[in-house]
DNA sequence: TTGAAAGCGTTACCAA
DNA sequence: TTGGTAACGCTTTCAA
């Protein structure tokens, strides 16, 4: 059953040498394009080592050029919602530098986490990228006074240390005026828990672009909180909005099948917006939610490029850098897509 | 602006060697509790050891054992439904053993999987871990014949290669026991498209546990196919069931969903039972889905210790190894929760 | 144009 | 009980 493995033999730069006849330095600056050479002997050599398939040992030339091309990306986010998209935006960015990105799930332990860092430091990590799922928390372990660079995506960081997140208020304003825009007037805002955030800078963006007199209600990011947000304002006698914004995917998800089973036709007589893009939720709900997408995959690939950059010494300016949301038009607010 | 990083300077084993008044080999050996030697010189290195905060550099251990202590992971599931859970088994085995995971997302490009592999290679890692999201495709890259061995999890392998997997068989089995345990007769299983083997394998234990008489509905992995498949039941005119078992939450979603529009009343009238307890989707359905959990953490786990005993020159049977699934109950079902 | 040698931070072996 | 030395695979400097 056992397969015959035919591991191929690993090529050292003396193998090449021997084979080619020359010393080892010289394979080496054939292969590196440094100092001058016969241009025969070069392209001998280089023809060699794609033919032996050799390839440098990173360990050794890590251990020399004290750079390791390799980067830790630190995580507590075991669901992935917001974790996934980054991580794949950092390893897209960091693979064309030859860099590879180690994971590590912490969840919420600190010991776990140290020991994460510990082993990531003694692989001589060029730097450390913290990702969380809230900017108002930060990760349960100290990444100050680190022999490497650190970048925070999606997490809280010390302060001045370089953080990028998404810019929460120019989303909520523009899924506010994509309602606006579509003539909705009585608005409405259910969100999740005013202990986020995030939460309260989306609230006080809709509060400025919807006007005073709009509505935002607080409560759980679930689909029964916004489930339930309609019931509460159907049975209150209250005026009813015809546009509502919602905090998450999910709450408009459940607010959309609220309005549902009460008749209630969306986007007809009620537009809906979610916030995340989170494909699975928005895409499946019926009418499939506009909403707005916070462009965490290119958040990762900057993250990816600012490690980078430090580790190679430059300068990047610390800070919260925000980066703007786009908005995804589907079905549940009318307009564009109808 | 810039915050002042106290970057702590590298204690390397020289250093340490002077501060202590010994040789380099000495400060070596009584880290590493090897050979003989003054038991006061010994915890002398020690303690100085952890006072500098020394920690050994595993670029040069790695060089001289060529052992580096890291393996990679491929995936191609961006979404993560099923990596997510692999990755923090096999991160949680492995960082244990001082082993650090590299993480490579490869979608489905060829090219970039081969660069990843290389990458990987040229780092020395101790072994490979192939992950995806299903057991009948393999990844876009040849992995045999590499000089580190590989195992699959959730993704195929060659022949003889080692691979796990969840038993879908048995998990599908339990399912419909379950049903059939809480009473329930007429059984319909509405799961995904027949071109994937879990579907297959699934509908094959649905049968041969339900009986000859009982419907296999197949269609896509999603919400809407499970609403449509209760439309199809309830308009056909056929016999109704009174147990619907569903090849992943999502559809079970739809069904619930579907039935209540129908006012048929879930569990009292009909049991559904999904599969795959993605808690996102069985936790927030009304009611809560009683579904099939694939232990996909465990099988992560258990992949991470078999890189690792296959690295360590251990032999480890090869073929497909099915890991059995669970219950998990929630209020779908009616019986133990109600 | 090429090669010898030193050195990166460790560990292992053998001699003192 | 301790220390010197070689070695891991590579790059770089300097000399030939």
């Amino acid at each position: 059953m056992a397969a015959v493995q035919s591991k191929s033999a690993r090529v050292t730069i003396h193998d090449l040498a021997k084979a080619a006849g020359v010393s080892v330095s010289t394979v080496s600056k054939a292969l590196n394009g440094n100092g001058r050479m016969a241009a025969e002997t070069r392209e001998r050599i280089q023809r060699l080592a794609r033919e032996t398939g050799f390839r440098p040992n990173a360990l050794a030339r890590g251990l020399l050029s004290s750079r390791s091309f390799t980067v830790g990306l630190l995580t507590n986010d075991t669901y992935g919602r917001f974790t996934l998209p980054v991580m794949a935006g950092i390893s897209e960015a960091l693979v064309d530098h030859g860099v590879s990105v180690f994971l590590c799930a912490i969840e919420d332990d600190p010991t776990l986490a140290k020991v994460h860092v510990d082993a990531m430091l003694d692989k001589q990590v060029d730097g450390i990228i913290a990702t969380g799922k809230r900017i108002d928390r930060s990760l349960p372990v100290d990444l100050e006074g680190l022999p490497v660079p650190v970048v925070y995506a999606f997490t809280q960081g010390a302060t001045g240390s370089v953080t990028l997140t998404s810019d929460d208020e120019q989303g909520a304003q523009l899924a506010t005026e994509w309602l606006r825009g579509l003539g909705r007037s009585r608005l409405v805002h259910i969100t999740g828990p005013d202990s986020f955030q995030s939460a309260c800078e989306r609230a006080d963006a809709f509060r400025e672009a919807a006007g005073p007199d709009a509505v935002v209600m607080h409560g759980e990011w679930s689909e029964l909180w916004g489930h339930r947000a309609i019931a509460n304002i159907w049975q209150s006698g209250r005026e009813r909005p015809d546009g509502i914004v919602c905090g998450n995917d999910q709450i408009a998800r459940g607010v959309v099948d609220a309005l549902r089973e009460r008749n209630v036709a969306v986007p007809e007589q009620v537009s809906v917006i979610g916030f995340d893009n989170w494909e699975i939720v928005a895409a499946q709900t019926r009418p499939p939610l506009t909403t707005i997408d916070m462009n965490l995959r290119e958040l990762g690939r900057q993250a990816g490029l600012m490690v980078l950059a430090l580790s190679e010494g430059k300068t990047v300016e610390g800070g919260v850098r925000k980066l703007p949301c786009k908005l995804v038009v589907r079905k549940s607010c009318g307009g564009a897509q109808d």
